[in-house]
DNA sequence: TTGTTAATAT
DNA sequence: GATATTAACA
């Protein structure tokens, strides 16, 4: 209804409001109400009169549309003029005036307060008649805006019609105080058109935390490391304009209350893993570990798409023992970093954590990121699908894979890994051997479940951080940062249950032993949308027993590892979170996929005849099947049958999937997990849960 | 002032 | 419930 349409209906028939007006004048005194009466005519009101209030009140109940408002003296002998104003308030919501001669400030506060939208004084001058119908037109026009509120204002009044009049005037005085002061606001507006806000009152604009913004964040946060990331040095670096330090401040917040949720994550994942039997006593025990090479990326639940698989390994354990640690990422379109490191020196790691950047160009990662890795997939993908036998039982599991189930809520396809793999808006993570890095002793020497001999008890130490950002929509679900660090555990030779026997070479260059090795597979019932898992080289391994307690890893490691987080009030510690920083800084700034390669190369090679070690984790869900080596090899050798591009190109399938699925044949396996485009690219599988994959060793 | 956390608003 | 803003506190 617009407003010539309320003024008409204002001005009844003869649409010429406020001429014609319909007010009723009540007042006990005939005299006053002669007088007012001539005054309201004056103006050229339809007046109406009467010297009872329940008179008045009875005229208006008989047809509320009758008149358009109400002037009541106060006094009256029939009716208080206030009891006359409240049920008029209450039943017609017509606008009232009050008249009285008593100008005491309390009576007219009682008067407006009761509901009265004006109080004259007598003797009433023609002039404040002439303006009354502002009332009317105040009353129109607030019902048309604000029905709600008039309604309730009814309803109120119809419940408390019964009630004691004290009560019900609080209450009716509140509501009426309420619409009077929108009113006075109303007409600010009007008159005063676009009004400019008060600054103070101006509420900020919503900053909304888009890819791009939370892509500079993370930049910024990776860049200073997350301990020394805070809302202004994160504001600086970013360099954007229109937000505040309170906006990242929150963000931050947020983000940090994101890892510690990853990293619970994984710790549960852990815990469920070491519960779920398929472990025995021995393997138990790896909690107490440091944790052993195997570990995990995980990303908050989002729309990233991960494919992509590296391997690295550390630079210390490469160069002597040259044993492969592989990882796999899945991540397109993302950013992971990830860089083995020694927990020794976390501090100074996480210190870089700027440093870290993805750096591999488009064109090339698909080849060096898959360069290499085939053998380990298969070893994955084939442990995974033999996973019935439980090669934990044998005793020893040198190497672990882990995956975790895709966070992601939306998984993006992806067409090839060329097209999949990061693109200019993408931050892909890739793994680098990071050569400064050297072991130091002492992290193998306590394990449990783990025992190397000759490794001369060096520790190792890896961590993956992975940090995608999806240029699809949601920001929020769109962090992807995950983090692993897993630390070897120091062999304990009381853990060890069987030697490792080099007896066989894995195609990937893996030497296992048939009976003792076995690769195991982990997938976490959280979902996770990268997960990256890197496999600790062994360099010097003669033997390995392996326990099935690599799932503790990272628990572990964090734990070893947690010194700083431990700093902080949350409980950083036992979340990857800080293993996320530690990785971080450990990718070498300069770092390019073509070490991929290179590694995965060092990686056969060292492999043979020293490392066992491949355990797939297959997280939570079974963790006790292992898949014995000699199957494993078989499967792995068939695979590698298939040629190279393949592999490189091929994305693997939702662990998930494999999960459930048990696989009679390597082909059933590899259709399961792999779906090709015409191109023969491989296709991610809408549901793959396969986003990283962790190496114990070799 | 700044950072962190919790409460509150959207 | 997820996010963002604001308040409160160290």
């Amino acid at each position: 209804m617009t407003m010539v349409e309320v003024r008409r209906n204002l001005g009844g028939e003869n649409g010429n409001f406020p001429l014609g007006m319909r007010v009723l004048a009540v007042d006990d005194d005939p005299t006053c109400l002669k007088l007012l009466d001539g005054l309201l005519r004056k103006c050229q009101y339809q007046v109406t009169t009467t010297s009872q209030a329940k008179t008045a009140l009875k005229m208006l109940r008989e047809n509320k549309n009758r008149f358009d408002l109400v002037i009541s003296d106060v006094h009256m002998p029939d009716m208080d003029g206030f009891k006359l104003l409240e049920l008029v308030g209450l039943e017609m919501d017509l606008p009232v005036i009050m008249l009285s001669a008593n100008s005491d400030t309390k009576l007219v506060m009682k008067g407006i307060t009761h509901g009265a939208c004006d109080y004259l004084v007598k003797p009433v001058r023609v002039e404040e008649l002439r303006n009354i119908w502002q009332h009317v037109l105040r009353r129109k026009k607030f019902d048309l805006i604000s029905p709600t509120t008039d309604e309730t204002c009814q309803g109120n009044g119809q419940s408390g019609k019964e009630s004691e009049p004290t009560d019900n005037e609080d209450k009716n005085g509140k509501v009426n105080r309420k619409r009077k002061e929108e009113e006075e606001e109303e007409e600010e507006d009007e008159e005063n058109g676009e009004e400019i806000e008060d600054p103070a009152t101006q509420k900020k604009p919503r900053v909304v935390w888009s890819i791009e913004l939370h892509g500079k964040f993370v930049a910024a946060v990776n860049q200073l490391g997350i301990e020394k990331a805070v809302p202004k040095r994160i504001l600086d670096l970013m360099n954007v304009e229109g937000i505040s330090r309170e906006n990242v401040a929150s963000h931050l917040q947020k983000y940090r209350l994101y890892l510690k949720r990853i990293s619970s994550m994984t710790s549960l994942q852990e815990n469920m893993v070491g519960a779920l039997g398929g472990w025995n006593s021995s393997s138990m025990r790896m909690n107490s570990l440091d944790g052993f090479g195997g570990f995990q990326t995980l990303s908050a639940r989002g729309t990233l798409p991960i494919s992509g698989l590296s391997s690295y390994q550390t630079s210390g354990m490469l160069g002597r023992l040259n044993s492969p640690s592989g990882i796999g990422l899945r991540n397109l379109s993302s950013s992971v970093l990830i860089q083995p490191s020694h927990t020794q020196d976390l501090s100074n790691s996480i210190a870089n954590i700027g440093k870290l950047q993805p750096v591999v160009s488009p064109a090339n990662q698909n080849a060096s990121l898959f360069h290499g890795i085939p053998a380990q997939l298969e070893l994955n993908q084939l442990q995974q699908s033999k996973r019935t036998s439980d090669i934990f039982d044998s005793g020893c599991d040198p190497t672990i894979f882990t995956s975790a189930n895709s966070l992601l809520d939306n998984i993006v396809p992806v067409g090839s890994l060329s097209s999949s793999l990061p693109s200019a808006s993408s931050n892909p993570l890739f793994l680098q051997e990071n050569p400064q890095q050297t072991l130091s002793g002492g992290v193998f020497g306590n394990q449990n479940s783990f025992k190397v001999t000759s490794l001369n008890s060096e520790p190792f130490n890896t961590g993956i951080s992975c940090s995608n950002f999806l240029s699809n929509g949601r920001c929020n679900e769109n962090w992807q940062s995950t983090i692993q660090v897993s630390k070897f555990p120091s062999n304990n030779p009381s853990s060890l249950s069987g030697t490792f026997s080099h007896d066989r070479l894995l195609p990937n260059g893996m030497r296992t032993n048939n009976s003792s090795s076995g690769l195991r597979i982990q997938s976490s019932p959280l979902d996770f949308s990268s997960t990256s898992t890197i496999s600790a080289p062994l360099g010097d391994l003669r033997e390995i027993r392996c326990q099935a307690g690599f799932v503790g890893d990272v628990q572990s490691v964090n734990q070893a590892t947690n010194e700083k987080w431990g700093e902080h009030k949350t409980d950083y510690t036992q979340n990857s979170n800080h293993n996320f920083n530690t990785l971080n800084s450990m990718v070498p700034p300069n770092g390019d996929v073509g070490q991929l390669s290179r590694i995965l190369d060092q990686h056969n090679g060292v492999c043979n005849g020293k490392i066992d070690p491949s355990l797939v984790n297959q997280s939570n869900r079974s963790p006790s099947p292992l898949v014995q080596l000699s199957e494993i090899e078989k499967s792995a050798t068939e695979l590698k049958t298939r040629s190279n591009e393949d592999y490189q190109s091929g994305q693997m399938k939702s662990q998930g999937d494999l999960v459930h699925n048990s696989y009679d044949s390597l082909d059933d396996l590899m259709n399961e997990m792999i779906s090709r485009d015409q191109d023969g690219t491989m296709l991610m599988d809408g549901e793959f849960g396969f986003d990283a994959y962790s190496f114990g060793s070799c």
